[in-house]
DNA sequence: TTGAAAGCGCTAACAG
DNA sequence: CTGTTAGCGCTTTCAA
């Protein structure tokens, strides 16, 4: 008697309704929308169009729970503030976005702890997989993954599928061109060498120089563009006519510190960087520095995760990038 | 038979299995787990205790076919590489993490369509809301999302509850800045003029210029480091002594240029900033400019969009924050 | 080629 | 306080 037609709000249509308004099964209905199955032509499209009509939505999380295939992965960085991290998030989205999957962004804030914590959570989400870019060569994570496909970038841990530039390549790329250029004394100034990354960075500047008796001085564990005392010493020492620092921010900050001590650069002093982050050719003089295929390897990624996903079994491949030396100004030939 | 014992792959163990080897029910064991219903204190802790052992962790997919809510949200912004992106999205997964919640971001290269296509796909996904930065101040999604709960960023599009900073302040208090070192002619440099968040900007400087007979010159449609003609022509007429850049990109370009043309900075010139991004601190000199709260602003997101998700309905405002200056090294008083 | 029906793992009435 | 049970929306045998 009351409440003849009182109706719950317009809920979103479901696969039942899809397959009732079209007069057919469940099943039918399923077959249609996923092209599997095999059902008449006619039929599927008549199926398809009541669908369209209904502006039927597949419901992931129900076709999860029943396939045990979320279409999302999850894509862990130690810090997103990192300078070349948006290119790469934006090549991994685009590139999962194309092939029907979602991506979940965490960041670990250089953290293990949180790490552990990110790659909990994904895993708890069921994602079918993880591009994973640690924050050490430590595989701090092995007995929270088991069986999901994982995707290691810049990092070599072992046991996971790798994806990285060759680093050694670009440390000598970089001091072979400051060779070329008649420098004999060289600086090197390093990041943190707790990971592979960076140490073949300087293994690659080291072997190059060589034949000029070794680098003229090595600091290590220099970070960002607030450079510690030893460096600025180093720089204020005068012994290098060029120095090979091991990533831009680094490069950045001896720049920054030879400007302020009245060192003309690059007449004076030649410098070359690492990453080519976007900055690199703002800089006044514009920066001299090695530069990754940081969109190819994300791409890499990607597709060697989803590689595994479909079952691929050739495991415990790496895959290597080259590098190349992109020369701007902060670099010439040593002078008298 | 044959195979007496031949098991598939250890599976991770489901609510069933806790159950059972607890001894419960499995209603019990979800009440254990989710600290709901009501339970003896003793028995909730052997679930708990047995789920532990076993490894056990929610199907979150069979959850959210359950509840409808998948502890999921979305992220879209129009451009990853966009200098402020990271924190912004540093920012937002960590609040939304400390609260349960993932995230999926996506990218949508500043394109509509990409746009409808991203927010299409997080809604197939069921995300719980979605955090959107969008392309410009234009709707062109209502159609998609129903009711789902929306947050915009920075934007102000009719009828969705906004996150925005005061942008008319900042380019007032950029401009009243200049005008109490001296300066009586300053130019003005703006981006494109299709969003309301770079109108304000100018609409504030514009304002405050007022009482010194409004901008020396206005020029549009700047857009990065690389400058347009028109804007070239400006800086070399010469005929301002302070330039108000409505973005630090801007900005930097126009730095560059001055330089170029041996222009000293600021002694000759005064440049000011929007959006102190990472690199105006690093920039020689270092850039004045106009700060934004990033981290407040997406917190509040964040939050503002829990609300909702919990029934919240106080719907449609807007919550705007105050910018500050940052005064550096590239302003200066004006020169007799 | 199509449909009926049995679950995926979980939550939430509802009983007891 | 605890257990039984009915689904959430979907996929996928299995029979017809």
């Amino acid at each position: 008697m009351a409440d003849p037609d009182i109706r719950t709000p317009p809920k979103r249509a479901t696969l039942k309704d899809v397959a009732k308004a079209a007069g057919v099964s469940l099943a039918s209905a399923s077959y249609a929308i996923n092209r599997t199955g095999s059902l008449g032509e006619e039929m599927r499209a008549h199926v398809l169009k009541i669908a369209e009509e209904l502006g039927y939505r597949q419901n992931l999380s129900a076709r999860a729970t029943r396939t045990g295939r979320t279409g999302a992965i999850g894509l862990v960085v130690p810090d997103m503030t990192n300078p070349f991290f948006p290119s790469l998030a934006q090549a991994i989205v685009h590139r999962a976005r194309q092939n029907g999957y979602s991506v979940f962004v965490t960041d670990t804030a250089g953290d293990q702890q949180q790490e552990g914590e990110a790659i909990r959570q994904l895993v708890d989400r069921n994602v079918d997989g993880i591009v994973w870019f640690p924050v050490n060569d430590e595989n701090s994570i092995a007995k929270l993954v088991a069986d999901i496909p994982i995707i290691v970038l810049d990092r070599s841990v072992p046991g996971f599928e790798a994806v990285q530039a060759d680093y050694v390549q670009g440390g000598s790329l970089a001091v072979e061109h400051l060779l070329a250029l008649g420098h004999r004394n060289v600086g090197v100034v390093a990041g943190p060498m707790d990971v592979r990354s960076m140490r073949d960075r300087i293994d690659g500047a080291t072997a190059a120089l060589a034949s000029v008796g070794g680098p003229t001085f090595v600091v290590e564990n220099a970070f960002a563009v607030e450079l510690e005392g030893t460096v600025k010493e180093a720089v204020e020492a005068r012994s290098a006519t060029a120095i090979f620092c091991a990533a831009d921010l680094i490069a950045v900050g001896v720049l920054r510190h030879a400007r302020k001590m009245g060192l003309a650069v690059p007449e004076e002093l030649s410098i070359v960087g690492f990453d080519d982050i976007a900055w690199s050719e703002y800089c006044t003089p514009a920066l001299t520095t090695i530069e990754m295929p940081v969109d190819e390897m994300a791409i890499e990624a990607v597709d060697a995760l989803l590689r595994k996903l479909d079952g691929e079994q050739d495991g415990n491949r790496r895959v290597i990038f080259n590098v190349k030396i992109v020369v701007r100004e902060t670099t010439a030939a040593v002078s008298a």
